[in-house]
DNA sequence: CTAGGGTTAG
């Protein structure tokens, strides 16, 4: 019944001989005599240039006339599958477009040309566009700017995107900023920034979009200055403008700044759209901007962010974990009606970083049960909660199973994770042989774990041997000199500690002040150990004396172990009293209604003392303290800590 | 049929 097919379609359209011939006969006919509306359609799921080709020669003998049967095919499914197959499909495609006028043609291409330079292979619309050139096809403003993105987003692809630039001069398209938009994009993203510039500076008609590529080529390489000096200078601004500005505040680590911005973005009456919520939040997760986070949360949900965007959810919950808030975070979970591995992982580091292990654990098999595939953070995250557990043979267990039932290759960070969580269990020797027998050549943060390990099972001679190579690793960094002479302190070696202290000093290092951060009303309040500035802070010192009378009541006794500094006991009482997370502590209890509970940042890891004040105060005040350390977070309750004393 | 901004760990 399907005799008639054996013929080439492509003999029916073309008067040339032999074309295709050999294509068309090595499939078997796939149409039913009778072509209906539906089986047109059906061609969508065509995938060879033959089986189109039998199509088409269906449609020219049902009789209809060859515009009306170009027009019933699916082109861009005919130049998706034909343009970059043999040389004889593509000029099958040609036929088919150009069966009307040139400038149509160049608009169908272009239109696939669209398709491709936004593809994963963005690379097939560069190899489209010299079949196209070579053919004879005529490129207009779309076909070049589509190009232009292809080579925005090929590697190597600059000489190619030079040759473009030269067509945009000689086919006289210099005045269209569109193009030229393309073009200085193109330049900043592969890397040829002084003609991006030049391009930049010469345009004499910029946009708010000409302003907003070099502002975000800026605030991608760090030159924050530059792209702020832009971003002053421009006449007008977009929300993209301030979105890139903002992200690239919270990309470089100036959350404070992003923001600043936020706020002064929100006075110019500018509403912020999803990638502004998502960028502002990032910030706020850093600084732990609770007050700020919830109010951008509120607004998220009223543009139905929260409900359409995964990626602002993902956020919220970043945000929500990194401010203390579990519950919030797992609520927002909770609520997405689709997740992604981002969200997952998310939320099981966040249960795992406040000290819920189990839920973590739990959390993950109902991962596997969702059917979804963990990654490489998804197991940072695990191992994480392993280690903060103190759950040694499950961690093993993870460990192997990532590599042999998920077939992911471990990386730095899952074995600096292996080696905090054997060495945080007290088998110093085994993740000393664990280390040595790592693939890839251990980092600070693996030493550090050592180090780290060595110190709470007071073990001299590893924490010797960490601080060797962490000197190498790391030399800027003061914090492992401390953790040393607290190893050394505590063994009552107060030589070896002034040794360490000449050691430092040799270095031209000082310890890190330490400093906590408290926000209320979104506004953030800082305590440097010893020297804050804050203008209430000799209120917090008098709070502070009070509080310690009802703590010393409760049996409170301060444990001076971690002052390493030369002095009597009395001295170092006072510089105990003095630690920049007390302070916030009596300024949150100060300053908030009772009850509520009190959220402090800190840049370095919770001493002891404060460590074992904390507790007692949450007991005396009745409140809850979420503390974000270095490491973990610490919430305390009742009188006692979210670790277990296990950190 | 056009250009520009975004999420998880350590």
């Amino acid at each position: 019944m399907t005799s008639s097919l054996a013929v080439s379609p492509f003999q029916v359209i073309s008067s040339r001989k032999n074309a295709t011939a050999t294509q068309s006969s090595k499939e078997p006919p796939i149409f039913p005599a009778s072509l209906h509306a539906t089986t047109i359609a059906a061609a969508a799921d065509l995938s060879t240039p033959s089986q189109l080709q039998q199509l088409h020669a269906r449609l020219i003998k049902s009789g209809l006339p060859p515009s009306s049967s170009a027009s019933a095919l699916p082109l861009p499914r005919v130049a998706a599958v034909c343009a970059l197959s043999s040389p004889s499909a593509f000029s099958y495609a040609r036929r088919l477009f150009g069966l009307a006028d040139a400038a149509s043609e160049t608009v169908l291409w272009n239109s696939h040309l669209n398709t491709l330079s936004s593809s994963p292979s963005p690379a097939d619309a560069l190899a489209l566009f010299s079949r196209l050139r070579f053919a004879g096809v005529a490129s207009d403003v779309f076909t070049l700017s589509f190009v232009l993105k292809a080579c925005s987003r090929t590697p190597a692809a600059l000489p190619l995107g030079r040759a473009v630039h030269a067509l945009v001069e000689k086919l006289d398209f210099r005045s269209d900023v569109f193009l030229l938009n393309t073009l200085v994009h193109m330049y900043a993203s592969r890397g040829d920034i002084p003609a991006a510039r030049l391009l930049f500076d010469v345009m004499p008609a910029k946009d708010v979009v000409t302003w907003n590529i070099m502002i975000t080529h800026y605030t991608k390489t760090g030159e924050m200055q530059i792209a702020r000096h832009l971003f002053d200078l421009m006449p007008e601004r977009s929300v993209r403008s301030w979105t890139a500005m903002i992200a690239g505040y919270g990309q470089w680590k100036k959350p404070r700044e992003a923001v600043r911005l936020f706020r002064e973005m929100e006075s110019a009456g500018v509403q912020p759209n999803e990638v502004t919520v998502v960028a502002v939040l990032a910030a706020c997760a850093d600084l732990g901007e609770l007050d700020l986070g919830k109010r951008v949360h509120e607004f998220a949900k009223r543009c139905s962010f929260q409900k359409k965007n995964v990626r602002v959810c993902n956020t919220l919950i970043d945000m929500y974990i990194n401010c203390g808030c579990v519950e919030k975070a797992r609520q927002v979970f909770d609520e997405m009606a689709e997740r992604t591995v981002v969200s997952w992982s998310a939320m099981i580091g966040g249960h795992a970083m406040h000290g819920q292990g189990e839920e973590a654990l739990k959390l993950f098999s109902r991962m596997r049960e969702a059917g979804m595939e963990p990654n490489g953070v998804t197991f940072v995250g695990l191992l994480h909660a392993c280690s903060h557990m103190g759950l040694l043979e499950e961690g093993k267990r993870f460990f192997s199973s990532m590599t042999e039932d998920y077939g992911i290759v471990p990386e730095i960070e899952h074995y600096g994770c292996m080696v905090d969580l054997l060495s945080r269990a007290g088998f110093l020797e085994e993740a000393r042989e664990f280390v040595r027998e790592m693939p890839v050549k251990a980092n600070s943060v693996v030493w550090g774990a050592l180090l780290g390990g060595a110190k709470v099972h007071k073990n001299i001679k590893m924490g010797e041997e960490a601080i060797r190579h962490l000197v190498e690793l790391d030399p800027l960094n003061d914090g492992y000199y401390v953790v040393l002479s607290n190893i050394y302190a505590d063994a009552g070696r107060w030589e070896d500690v002034a040794k360490v202290r000449r050691m430092m000093k040799d270095r031209g290092l000082k310890k890190t002040p330490g400093w906590s951060t408290i926000s209320l009303d979104e506004v953030v309040h800082e305590f440097v150990a010893g020297e804050s500035d804050h203008p209430k802070i000799e209120e917090v010192y008098r709070g502070w004396d009070e509080l310690l009378e009802k703590l010393r009541c409760r049996g409170y006794a301060p444990d001076t172990s971690a002052v390493l500094l030369d002095m009597d006991e009395k001295q170092k009482e006072k510089v105990l009293y003095r630690h920049s997370e007390k302070l916030a502590v009596v300024f949150g209890l100060m300053n908030t209604p009772e009850g509520r509970p009190i959220r402090i940042m800190k840049n370095l890891r919770v001493c002891s003392d404060c460590h074992a004040a904390l507790k007692l105060i949450s007991e005396v005040t009745d409140r809850e303290i979420v503390v974000r350390d270095r490491n973990r977070f610490h919430c305390f309750r009742h009188g006692s800590c979210s670790c277990r004393d296990y950190w």
